[in-house]
DNA sequence: CAAGATTGAGGATTCAATCTTT
DNA sequence: AAAGATTGAATCCTCAATCTTG
């Protein structure tokens, strides 16, 4: 019925909320990061020339233009992340991974890994895991909010 | 693989976002409530007396104490709840929702099945719903963080 | 004028400290 | 002293307005 649609959502909020207090208390000890300063790191170290313009990371992100102004203020603070210009089109601006900041992912890799291990996949079997990933990909496509390179994006091992 | 629970942990995030800023905007409009607060109305309305414990109630929602405190003062304010002690305990103080609230209820009831329906439920058959509740359980209770009030409440349809 | 990004103001949440009652 | 709740300071986010470049 449409109670247990109703569950099952709220089942998902607490899940939210537990892996991800679990991951950010990995990665604060293990990095100094937040989840999201972690996550705009990886993205980063993945794409061409470490480095991807301000709204295309806000989209990844699923981020408003000002947070991910604050959250690069933040990285490049810290001496993670650089900010660029190209000439080609000086509108845009670019966030650009530093040697520092793949150092720190490197650090940051592991313990998120593990975070999402302990708290999220350790009690669940591999066809669990690839069951959940099928229905929330149908959910995603379902609402027209499924992006390739958002949802499914290629994670380089190397760093 | 471990990329595998990864990105399935990645489209759990995205499906959180998306679902919520979903719901919550149908909420906005037809009650002008954020989900959180409608929770807390929901929560209060099926409670024995409309009434819960601050701390029982920011347990339930998964909010630190000082957080229950201001969203019940938001409450408060618009007169949907009300605070009561009892002679019983003075240092308990008690939510309680008010006529005002439960005709607040009434309507954003609605307006969030709708928004979980649209979102979430919409695309999924009932035996995906069964299935996605069945493995978000297996990971709340893996974590120890499955209780069986907060988690599977009987919602009761008579408000 | 439109696109991309930043800034200012305001809202929601948390941690640590405090207040009241037991 | 401990339990329950609130308050103050700080963080992080968003919306609307603004600035710069095309």
């Amino acid at each position: 019925v449409a109670q247990e649609r109703i569950m099952a959502w709220l089942n998902l909020l607490q899940t939210h909320r537990v892996v991800l207090e679990s991951i950010e208390a990995k990665l604060g000890v293990a990095a100094g990061l937040t989840a999201a300063e972690h996550e705009v790191l990886a993205r980063l170290a993945i794409a061409e020339g470490g480095r991807l313009r301000m709204l295309q990371l806000a989209n990844l992100l699923l981020l408003s233009k000002s947070g991910m102004t604050r959250l690069v203020d933040r990285l490049v603070g810290a001496g993670l992340v650089n900010r660029t210009t190209l000439p080609s089109d000086r509108r845009v601006v670019y966030a650009e991974i530093t040697r520092s900041g793949r150092s720190a992912l490197q650090r940051s890799m592991d313990a998120f890994a593990d975070g999402v291990d302990e708290a999220f996949g350790r009690h669940l079997s591999d066809a669990d895991v690839k069951t959940l990933r099928r229905l929330l990909r149908k959910v995603l496509e379902g609402s027209g909010h499924w992006e390739e390179e958002r949802c499914s994006p290629r994670l380089r091992t190397a760093v």
